[in-house]
DNA sequence: CTGTTAGCGCATTCAT
DNA sequence: ATGAATGCGCTAACAG
């Protein structure tokens, strides 16, 4: 691979004049600009970022944290990241963490050594002192996306509020229990169960938890429960891969939606429309989301200034489908 | 951030020393040792890979393109070749071309200029003669991944055969016409087109192929489709995101599967079993093809000895279900 | 406008 | 066993 020393050899200039001539900063003779640019184009010159960086201006590298890029949602998520990124010449390194702390600390310590510029993260426990510790210690710019978090720059849909929303909406389409798919320690959980108990105290006697992923158990549960419980039940699964499971099975157990059982899943990915019935779905900003967090983390990392961290909570939406309607 | 010479200065050794310690190669005075590794720990040091890449041991980078992230195939595909390049010490670097030529370029352009080691892709063209002079020119090793490529090695399933053999399960179950949807350039096509002539010489006539990705479209030539030729009929999709969107638009259209219509798709994704009825769908080894693509690649990276090109077709399975059963 | 000089952080000689 | 010197490719003064 040629270097700029190595067209100043072959153009006969010094090798400062090279990089002038290819970095474009200063002015320099017209001929001696063309020979050069000849010469870069002739071999395919491309600049070293390695070296670029170590002489102090950036890696114009973002680390990406996920915790698992199999999933859609923040498959997208990486998309859009990307795409915000390119515009304003950054590349990603991109790590999954597998909702694992210590492969987490891994990644940031990888992070670390190629110098990344900044790093955007979905963190594995957001709340975990040593999580903190750890970003601090980093010290670049960084937000996590998908979850709010006090000690960064953080951007997320108000999971509370959508759980809320999905609440009002089962509330109102009539349903008279109710089932979560998910753990109840989930923000989502906290805001269906909250906004419930508003306008019905008897609401945790209606409800029931499934927290298995087994395909087999969740079927005896839902089979078993729709015997005991004839009336409509109000179904919200934590995501859309959850709820597609579910509503996988709800059709072979012969269970009809929405009379029967009533479903929502959370992320509205693409298979929500094809499905059918349709299946409702809380959808995320994604493309939003992503973007903003790439301004955000740019701008703070090209002005080193304003420091201060913001939460930007954003607009989830209630797209409501065949699965639940009416 | 610390470096080995500000280590060297706290601790009173040469910066040299500081290199032997941290990398453990040579020997070096035990007391010595203790000494600037505590000073390395308490600092929490990281090498800068940067200045290590620039003095020529590599970037211990791997740049991967992939075509779109953001579809679950390619997400898989992704994740594990991270876990795989994880295990010896690699990270990956990672772009989407978005199915653009120009931005596959443009990927390639900055891979350069970050020196990764070497290049794991899903080309956008793998016949396309400037992108075979691009990759010649990036002159590190590289491995295609999905597609099969004669000028570097190629880690992927024969899709011809993969058609093939959907062939054969629709012709066996006994379907009278045939739905392809995608493009007949795809090797999926031509080897499912081929092996349906064997056995059948008005084949085509059987056969309507449609392209559009559009619903409402593909819903109305379903409609039309059904009309004409009440027989069962064989429907094979490209991926599977093209065939759980058919069997969503089948179900609202009350076409049954799998007597009036068999329905089979492509990479046997989880939503596949979900569905109901059961997406028969192309199993890929992805996990094999991605661990694969990485050895390969790094053993070429630490090898450089042997730079011969190989193929390594794998072994796609069909997995029937309910969609297309007898 | 352009060449000289210096230095980024590190690994690698070469001495000692 | 260890320090001194060198150079990777580049940018950033600085002097002409």
């Amino acid at each position: 691979m040629i270097t700029m020393t190595e067209i100043a050899r072959l153009t006969g200039v010094s090798q400062p004049t090279v990089s002038r001539v290819l970095n474009g900063n200063t002015s320099v003779n017209p001929e001696v600009r063309e020979k050069v640019l000849a010469c870069a184009r002739e071999h395919h010159f491309q600049p070293n970022a390695m070296a670029r960086s170590l002489v102090g201006s950036g890696t114009k590298l973002i680390g990406v944290v996920l915790t698992d890029i199999s999933n859609s949602f923040f498959a997208d998520l990486e998309k859009y990241m990307e795409q915000a990124a390119r515009e304003k010449g950054y590349s990603l390194i991109l790590f999954n963490s597998d909702y694992d702390r210590e492969k987490e600390k891994h990644c940031l310590e990888v992070m670390r050594r190629y110098r990344v510029d900044g790093l955007i993260i979905v963190p594995v426990l957001e709340q975990d002192p040593k999580f903190r510790a750890e970003i601090k210690e980093l010290d670049i710019p960084a937000v996590s996306i998908t979850r709010q978090t006090e000690h960064m720059d953080c951007v997320y849909i108000d999971h509370a509020a959508a759980g809320a929303r999905v609440a009002e909406h089962l509330r109102h389409i009539g349903c008279e229990n109710y089932l979560f798919v998910g753990t109840t320690g989930d923000r989502k959980y906290q805001g269906f169960a909250e906004k419930m108990k508003e306008s019905d105290p008897d609401f945790e006697q209606k409800l029931t938890v499934i927290e298995t992923k087994d395909s087999g158990k969740i079927r005896s549960i839902l089979q078993a429960h729709f015997r005991e419980h004839p009336g409509k039940c109000g179904i919200f699964a934590y995501n859309d891969r959850r709820a597609v499971q579910l509503h996988g099975i709800l059709q072979r157990l012969g269970i009809s939606m929405p009379d029967q059982a009533a479903l929502v899943g959370f992320d509205n990915t693409y298979t929500c429309e094809y499905l059918y019935p349709g299946l409702s779905s809380v959808s995320q900003p994604n493309r939003e989301m992503a973007a903003r967090a790439v301004d955000i983390l740019i701008q703070k990392i090209e002005q080193p200034a304003n420091q201060e961290c913001f939460d930007n909570p954003m607009q989830a939406e209630l797209v409501i489908r065949e699965s639940s309607e009416r």
